[in-house]
DNA sequence: CTTAGCTGTTGATAAATGTCAACAAAATCA
DNA sequence: TGATTTTGTTGACATTTATCAACAGCTAAG
């Protein structure tokens, strides 16, 4: 059974046949290692469902600084999510993080999906709006905490991120350089 | 004419029945001079769309100090987000910036209004769409920039807000201090 | 009008974080 | 495997931003 179909039947009051119809939608997509889904000038022309492994949603400064927007693990889905939605050219790039399995599935193929299933234009709106929030919760901790709080913060919430992904990651993820989560990792 | 209306009619193609039926289910609530419409520790049981002035959404940390999550402009809605999705309490508070004109509607008019306006349910997924971009806008803004390319950034995206709001509204919204935002004025 | 509070500015200083460089350890690939 | 690249750590130092304090101007209330 696949992580995609596990998790509609947990957030949706879907039909076994509706999530096989939507779970069918989906195509596998081999990746490589760190491959680049979304490139930065390119339109999102897929949301990613993510079975295994972890996406980055990152953008470049004029120096060539990556920041890391966001961070889809396990279960999740996403992509450059302002190009997807306009499908206009995206300021970000989505990329895997080492090895990764993912699935797809087009704008065109999703907005026919709203059409064939009514019901899952429904959880696509829960969908956005669970994102929504953990964006704002985002906000709040870049706001109102330093790199310290931040770290333990996400220590706490997502343990699991720091022995499965690679400190400058983590570091990108939390607005800092790897060489300051290296340190505040030290003096614990 | 309501700013409400206007604004229906701009980002939806609901027939003018029906943007009178929507617009209808949102009742102005007066308001004070810095009112607090929803309290942290409360939860948040209206949705508020601003007819004139501004709404601040902030969240407070130990010391007391302040951090506005977001600023709601005129034409803009919005409320304490997560708490209102979720009817569960709320982490932070929104309060009228000086003088402010609202309208509101309650959670339980608003679920009422998606069986009256089937419609009504797709321009709100639309809204929330629109709001999570913006909210992604602001995370790259916060994990990307320093102080002084936020400042200049939203002095070009938001002059009018330079304008119309207090500084130290504008400094906690950057997520800098009021000392910080006067010095970066003075340096231009 | 006058007092008390709020708002914004400036200075001195401290604290947090970034930058650059060197190096060690680990992972990847030919 | 061995070579090469990537990743993580540490130190010295620079830069950015916060903190604390003083003060001036404005605003609102009695």
């Amino acid at each position: 059974m696949s992580v995609l179909a596990e998790t509609l039947r947990k957030h949706s009051s879907l039909s076994e046949k509706r999530i096989a119809k939507v779970a069918a939608a989906y195509k596998p997509f081999p990746t490589k290692h760190n491959q680049l889904l979304v490139r930065k000038g390119d339109v999102a022309k897929y949301l990613y469902f993510v079975e295994k492994g972890y996406l980055r949603v990152f953008v470049t400064d004029a120096s060539g600084n990556q920041f890391t927007r966001f961070l889809i693990e396990e279960g999740m889905e996403g992509t450059a999510f302002p190009s997807f939605i306009s499908q206009k050219i995206s300021s970000a790039s989505v990329q895997c993080v080492g090895k990764a399995e993912v699935l797809r599935i087009s704008y065109d193929e999703l907005q026919k999906l709203y059409q064939a299933v009514p019901e899952f234009e429904r959880l696509y709106r829960k969908i956005i709006e669970m994102a929504y929030v953990s964006s704002i919760h985002r906000i709040e901790t870049l706001i109102s905490m330093n790199a310290r709080e931040r770290y333990l913060q996400l220590l706490k919430e997502k343990p699991k991120w720091f022995q499965q992904l690679p400190a400058n990651v983590i570091a990108e993820y939390l607005g800092i350089t790897k060489e300051t989560l290296s340190r505040l990792k030290s003096t614990k």
